[in-house]
DNA sequence: AGGAAGATCTACT
DNA sequence: GTAGATCTTCCTA
């Protein structure tokens, strides 16, 4: 199991969200791992983004976070689901990628018990529902993805070939003009 | 206490 | 597919 390291996310936010498709999200909850395979990502920018949560008006705990040491992972409250981001950005700069969903992969009965959802498809095919699925609260929030012993982390799994896609932000009001939304084209687990 | 939120679900044309 | 209601959870005052 190799962890994608700290220099990983310490490029631009956009080039991470990118090249964080089909690497694998491990969940660790007691001695369970949950594993998913990242299909669905966004980039998030500072405060030349207007949909950043480091514009004037947003929490400001969320505005540090961004500036926070890349790897780091901020978690909050949408509405009544949680999302989860990895801070990830170049030097003395901020931004995030924020994962959108994921594939299952291991541990697909416990998710199905936390999401009470019948059809595979449902279970972490978008941002609020791939948390429920892996249990991802507030707690997690600080923790690191670039540590194997953190209670999530991202590894680089096996090489798989897929194609990459791109569109515009999903539920933002006031994009930017690049596409920073990023999928694995044809994947049954992308949100639409 | 209040307000705001990068979504989800349900129920329809 | 798409629109509308949802009514939680946190931070800041």
């Amino acid at each position: 199991m190799e962890v994608l390291p700290k220099k990983f996310y310490e490029r631009d936010p956009a080039k991470v969200a990118k090249d964080l498709l089909g690497k694998l999200l491990v969940r660790k909850i007691n001695q369970t791992q949950l594993i998913g395979r990242i299909v669905e990502t966004e980039a998030y920018y500072g405060k030349e983004d207007p949909a950043s949560r480091a514009v004037l008006g947003r929490p400001k705990y969320c505005v540090k976070f961004l500036y926070d040491v890349p790897g780091k992972v901020l978690i909050y409250n949408v509405h009544k689901y949680w999302l989860f981001n990895v801070v990830a950005h170049q030097p003395k700069k901020a931004g995030a990628v924020l994962i959108r969903a994921i594939e299952p992969i291991k541990g697909i009965e416990i998710m199905k018990r936390f999401r009470k959802v019948k059809n595979l498809k449902e279970l972490t095919n978008g941002p609020g529902k791939l948390t429920q699925a892996l249990q991802i609260t507030k707690e997690l929030n600080g923790s690191f993805v670039t540590q194997s012993n953190s209670p999530i982390f991202i590894i680089k799994g096996k090489k798989v070939n897929f194609k990459i896609s791109k569109s515009k932000r999903i539920g933002v009001s006031k994009d930017l003009p690049q596409k920073l939304r990023f999928f694995i084209l044809g994947n049954e687990w992308v949100s639409k």
